[in-house]
DNA sequence: CTTGACTCCCAAAACGTTTTGGAGAATCTT
DNA sequence: AAGATTCTCCAAAACGTTTTGGGAGTCAAG
C-alpha cells in the first residue's frame, strides 16, 4: 500500500524528486538518492504497474495467441519456448500472456482486441498460414509482431522458421541415395505455410531425381490424419519404399498404418519436429528438427527489437534444419 | 486511436454520458444509448485497457509461476489447462500471464513482484511444495490464488488436486491382490506434497497388507530419477515384483532399468501422470490420472470465486485417480 | 404555483505515475 | 560585481478511464 505520493510525503520530498531519484536521474543529488532508496526498499515501494502504463503509453505486455482447433498446440518444446520467451521478455519489464482461441472466434478477433484496446505491446504468433489475416491485420495497424513461421506476406515481418524446404529436400535426396526410388510424402494442410514449405522440398527433390511427384496425400497435421493419409498411400498400385512425413505425430500415425499392411514394416519413414514420444516407438522414429539453441531467447530478443523499431528485414531468421537419426529410416529400399 | 474524449466530441456528448452508454446504465436515454453503441463501433472504440485498469485498481490479470528447475513443467496436459484456463478467465476480462522463474531467482520473488507492483490480480501456483512459502506469502498479503497440489499450510487455501493418496493406495493394493509382497515406490522428491501424498498412500496399503516398507527409493521427478531409484531397490537383495512409480517420467526411467537388469521385463510397474509417451514405451505403461473434465475452467471458475471474495473452503476440489490399464502392470507376481 | 419525483445528462475528481518547464540557490567566469 | 552556468528540487500537466454528486428540464400531484 505504498504510494509515490505517500512516499513522498514521509521523506518531505516532493513526488516528481522521489520518482526521479528511483529512476536514476542525474538531477537529483547523490545524497537524496540513496535516501529516497533506502526508505523505498525498506517499505518495498513498488511503482504501481497499471499507472506507468497508461503514463508511458506502453502495455508492458505482449500477448501469443495459441491456436485451438486444428490438432495440437505444437510439438511439446512449445511451453519451453514460451517459458525462455517469458522469462527474456520479463528481463525488459515485459510480461507474456496467452491468449487462447475460443470457439466460435477467430484469431484476428483476438489480435483486434489486443491490439484496439491497446493491451499489448507486440505480438507473437505461431502457426503461420501461407496467407495470413492476422499479419496483415497487424501489419495494418502498426503493431510489432513476430511470428513463429514464415508467411507469403507481401511486406516483409519478422520471423524465425525452420527451412523446412531445404530439410524435406534433403530427407528426400537421402531416401534416393540409399536406392528408393519411390518415395512418398505425407503432407499437412496446404495452407500452413510449413506443410507447403515441406512440401515443396519433397517436390523439389523429386523432380531433381527425376520422380514422379504423384505419392503425395494430405491430411490433419495429427496422429489421426498421417494415419489416414498413409492408408491412401498405401492402397497405390505401386507403393512407396519411404515416406517422408510432414509431422512427427503423422508419422505416428503412419507408423500404426504400416503395422496393419502386409510388408509394410519395410517401409522407411521419417518425420519432423523431435517429439520426445518417437524415441519410444517401434521402431523408433527418426526425425528432423529445426537447429538453434533456446529459441525463447531469440522471440525475446526479435519482439524487442521490433518494439525499438528495428525494420522487419534484420528481424528474420531462418534456421537449418538437423537429421535426428534413429531406426524408422533404415529400412532396405527394395523390400516394400 | 479512437478515445473516449474524441468519440464524446464526435457525439457533441459529454464524456461522462459516452462512457455510462457503453457501460449500459439505465441513467442513459435509450435512443442515445444506441446513437453510442453505433458510433463506438463504427470508429472501432476500445476502452484504453491502462486506464480502466488504473481507474478501477484492477490489474485483469492472473499470474501463473512457471516452474523451471527441477525438471519438468509438468505433464503435457499442462499447457492444455493453461489454455484453456485463459480461455475461461478471458471470459471474465482477465487475462493470464506466464511468469517463469529466472536462475538465480526464487518463486517467492516473482510473486513479490507481481503482487507488489499490482500486476495481478490474483496468481495461480503449481508444483506446491509441502510447507510452501508462495503460499505463506500470499496468505500474509491477501491475495487471492488457488494452486495446483495442496499443502500442510495452517490456513486453507483454494486447491485442485488429485487424491495421491488413494490412488497409490488403491494401486498398491491391487498389486497384492495379484498376489504380489514385494511392492516397491519410486518416490519423487519429499518436499513436494504430491509426491509425498502418494509415498503415503503407498505405505498406507503396505501397512494395511502387513508388508515391510522398506522398498522406497527417492528421486528427481524425472526419467533419470526413476532411473537411478529403480536400480537401488532393484540391488536388494529380495527384490521388488512390482514398482508404483510416483510420476509416468520416473516409471519410464524405470522401464529402462528393468530392461538393463536380468529377469526385470518381468517385474510389473505403474506410472502417474497418464503421459501420453507412455502408450509407445514397451511394454505399453500402465498409469493413473486425476478424474475430471476441463482442468483449466475449473481453475478458472476458482480463481474468479477466490477474486470475487469465497472463502477458501468452498473453493478445494480433491479429484479422485482412475487407472489407466495398459500393460505394465500385468507382469506375474511371482517371477521376478 | 409549488413540490417532489423522475429522466437525462454533465463537470470534476479521482486512480498513481512520468515528464515538462521552470525556480531558487550555489558556483564559476569574466 | 554582474552574468552565466550548474546543481537540486518542485508544481502542474498529462495519460484515459470510471464514478461521484449533482443540475437542468419535464411532468404529475397537491
Amino acid at each position: 500500500m505504498a504510494n509515490l505520493k505517500q512516499l513522498a510525503q514521509s521523506l518531505g520530498l516532493s513526488i516528481t524528486t522521489v520518482s526521479r531519484a528511483l529512476d536514476g536521474y542525474a538531477d537529483v543529488s547523490a545524497s537524496t538518492r540513496e535516501r529516497v532508496r533506502e526508505a523505498a526498499d525498506k517499505v518495498g515501494y513498488r511503482p504501481n504497474a497499471s499507472a506507468r502504463r497508461l503514463r508511458r503509453q506502453r502495455a508492458e505486455l505482449v500477448a501469443v495467441t495459441l491456436p485451438s482447433d486444428p490438432g495440437h498446440i505444437g510439438p511439446p518444446h512449445f511451453l519451453d519456448m514460451l517459458s525462455g520467451c517469458a522469462e527474456h521478455l520479463a528481463a525488459a519489464g515485459l510480461n507474456l500472456v496467452i491468449a487462447p482461441v475460443p470457439r466460435g472466434e477467430s484469431e484476428l478477433d483476438i489480435c483486434r482486441r489486443f491490439v484496439d484496446g491497446r493491451r499489448v505491446d507486440a505480438m507473437l504468433l505461431v502457426r503461420t498460414k501461407r496467407k495470413d489475416e492476422r499479419v496483415e491485420f497487424l501489419q495494418s495497424r502498426g503493431i510489432p509482431f513476430v511470428t513463429n513461421g514464415r508467411t507469403e506476406s507481401l511486406l516483409p515481418h519478422p520471423y524465425i522458421d525452420g527451412d523446412g524446404f531445404a530439410g524435406f529436400r534433403a530427407a528426400t535426396l537421402r531416401f534416393h541415395a540409399a536406392g528408393h526410388r519411390r518415395i512418398g510424402h505425407i503432407a499437412g494442410p496446404q495452407e500452413y505455410y510449413f506443410a507447403h514449405d515441406r512440401c515443396r522440398g519433397w517436390r523439389a527433390a523429386m523432380e531433381e531425381c527425376g520422380l514422379a511427384t504423384d505419392l503425395c496425400a494430405e491430411g490433419a497435421p495429427l496422429e489421426q490424419g498421417g494415419y489416414l493419409a498413409a492408408l491412401e498411400l498405401l492402397r497405390q498400385p505401386s507403393r512407396p519404399t519411404a515416406l517422408v512425413c510432414a509431422t512427427d505425430e503423422m508419422a505416428i500415425g503412419a507408423l500404426r498404418a504400416l503395422r496393419e499392411v502386409d510388408g509394410g514394416n519395410q517401409i522407411s519413414i521419417v518425420g519432423h519436429d523431435d517429439l520426445p514420444m518417437g524415441a519410444f516407438t517401434s521402431p523408433p522414429l527418426s526425425t528432423m528438427r529445426m537447429t538453434g539453441e533456446n529459441l525463447g531467447a531469440s522471440f525475446a530478443s526479435l519482439l524487442l527489437r521490433a518494439i525499438a523499431g528495428e525494420p522487419a528485414e534484420e528481424l528474420q531468421e531462418l534456421h537449418a534444419i538437423e537429421f535426428v537419426d534413429r531406426d524408422s529410416h533404415r529400412r532396405p529400399a527394395k523390400a516394400a
